[in-house]
DNA sequence: AACGCTTGCGCAAGCGTTTCGACGATGTTA
DNA sequence: TAACATCGTCGAAACGCTTGCGCAAGCGTT
């Protein structure tokens, strides 16, 4: 092995062209005219040398480091992880790298890593805040103004954030399983403490009222944050005397319990008890019970995300903005029956995979 | 809103506890013997201003980012998420911060993204490799001596690799499709051009042989990118006079295009055709097909190769190590029978769960 | 011929740390 | 009491880049 590799720097780059460190890099930048036969003398340099900027002495220069740091939880909800891509893909078409940290929804290690983040003077922060609280990570985020947007879990701040229409997709949905005939209709809340999750209840709740049809809080769980926990609220659910014909679940993580609880109870999807839920599935279309759900603009998600932080980190004080995407309403078979959401005769949604 | 927000450099922190600079830096990485006042009081002082080093400079000056990237395909295989988030993990407990980019499994890109890695002056890199034949991007790796270890595609390269037994594995999951009375098998690879791929597809081959039975290359199709590729294989597959009874499938993805096109053609798993893959998922205990898989340690995966690449950054010249992780049969209903596999009677392996 | 403008580039002061060498002020020994 | 370690601290040179300022040469005016 050769014992030290070489990196050359803008020095060695400068010296070897017979011109000065700045003409270097202003040729590396473009930041200024340089003549082009000298241009070419550096390019020639830098060509031979292998040069290549030493983006962190590039940072400590300019103050910026083209980098922003994604802080979610890989692990609780693996649609983080569609988002993260997302934001990934739409940061590098903006010259940006990203950080992933995980703050596993603890507040404490959120603000250890949005900390950790900042101290690597990330330019901005993409977060999934956790259920704070005191709101520590964003207290922190405010008084650094670091540029940063919110996904997923909104909060009533003066912050940029993306999420979606928690509550009129989950009332769609809640609203598509009166529709294929249930009256008693269970639900299994997602992670408690979340706006998100909130929303989506309230948006169960709205369309049961909207048909005329009484909550009955015994059959809402509030709040279940692992699979597991979802399996136990279903369970329970699943034990009543009355129980209810059909459950819906207020996330992924939720899905998969509920279903985990159907399993172990041999009932089966729609005969003996219909399930829908937040999120899709890449596997739904062939899997059975093959899920009616609304799936979230995962995708959409993260590049408004990315765009929205980029706009800021531009201009720390242009107004803020909260987005809400739309979710889309994937029918398939597991509410036992495949009718269409009320529409204008004649007029079917192209949106709506069938 | 204020103006400028001030952030405390070390020398306002110096300045207010009335010592210098350097003082400053050894109380806070504790690199000197510093007497107990002040240290209090350079203490104090960074509590007032709420210092916080500046990681930049501070990588410039050492020379060492506690940086690594972590460059793997995120869209074609969400498998590499459970281990880009075990890698996470484990950077985290060695004080490092992970860069995550996307190769999109274009060996363009993956150059482009190792480079801009490169640039940023990660501490090291851990990549799994594209389908390069050029292997352009380990070349510059090693051409820069960049610290780096390999997952999930291994190469006949003096570096540090972390993978499964893919011939081992396979030839489990096969042994095991057999043992459940399939005769003629058909098999949809993953993603053409990996060892990976090559390997699964020769444990395949290998309990075929074991077990006396010949290879019919017309049922094995080699590689498909994307799940619609798979399912294309699969349709082809099942076209067939004298269709295969059971199908084995090289990764997740294959194994859900596989499933897509079973779905599409009315057939009924395991009655009508028996399916096993590699890769398990969350969901599987829950939903029809219940999947016959060999499991990845993606976990351990992540954490090994998290840990060789901090070994290596360490010590430029430690040997070389390349890890095979065995994947875990785990036994469900997709091949029609819960026949177990062979072992010391009695001793059922509690890794199994059935 | 003196003047001023443009053009192309170099100088050097940062950016916020780390770290090596040195330097007084003590305490120890001869 | 002089010579000498030891101890705690400081000064300053890096690290590799950016960028504001200014300079010299070349040009066109009067």
């Amino acid at each position: 092995m050769e014992g030290e590799i070489f990196v050359a720097t803008i020095v060695d780059v400068a010296r070897r062209a017979g011109v000065s460190v700045s003409t270097v890099s202003h040729v590396v930048n473009g930041t200024r005219f340089v003549s082009p036969e000298t241009k070419a003398l550096v390019q020639g340099s830098i060509e031979a040398l292998g040069f290549m900027p030493n983006a962190v002495a590039r940072s400590l220069a300019r103050a910026t480091t083209k980098t922003v740091g994604v802080a979610v939880s890989t692990s609780t909800n693996s649609y983080f992880m569609d988002i993260v891509c997302a934001i990934e893909q739409a940061c590098g078409e903006l010259g940006q790298m990203v950080f992933l940290a995980d703050t596993k929804d603890d507040p404490e290690i959120e603000l250890r890593v949005v900390k950790a983040l900042h101290q690597r003077r990330v330019d901005g922060i993409i977060l999934a805040p956790s259920a704070d609280p005191g709101r520590a990570a964003i207290r922190y985020l405010k008084d650094n103004q670091i540029p940063c947007v919110l996904v997923d879990r909104l909060l009533d701040e003066e912050l940029d954030q993306v999420g979606v229409t928690n509550e009129a997709s989950m009332r769609q949905l809640t609203e598509h399983v009166i529709g294929a005939g249930h009256r008693r209709i269970g639900y299994v809340a997602g992670q408690p403490g979340f706006r998100t999750t909130e929303e989506r209840i309230e948006g169960y709740r709205a369309a049961l009222r909207a048909s005329g049809l009484s909550v009955d809080e015994t059959i809402v769980t509030y709040g279940s944050a692992t699979v597991g926990d979802a399996a136990a609220a279903a369970r329970t659910l699943l034990a009543l005397a009355d129980r209810p014909t059909a459950i819906i679940s207020g996330n992924n993580l939720a899905t998969i319990g509920v279903m985990q609880a159907i399993h172990r109870a041999g009932l089966k999807v729609p005969h003996d008890i219909a399930i829908a839920g937040f999120d899709d599935f890449e596997w739904a279309d062939s899997f059975e019970p093959r899920l009616t759900v609304v799936a979230q603009p995962c995708a959409r998600i993260g590049h408004e995300a990315a765009n929205l932080l980029a706009r800021r980190i531009g201009n720390m004080d242009s107004p803020h903005a909260t987005l809400r995407l739309d979710g889309e309403l994937v029918i398939r078979e597991s509410c036992g029956s495949r009718i269409l959401p009320e529409k204008p005769a004649g007029a079917v949604d192209p949106k709506l995979r069938i």
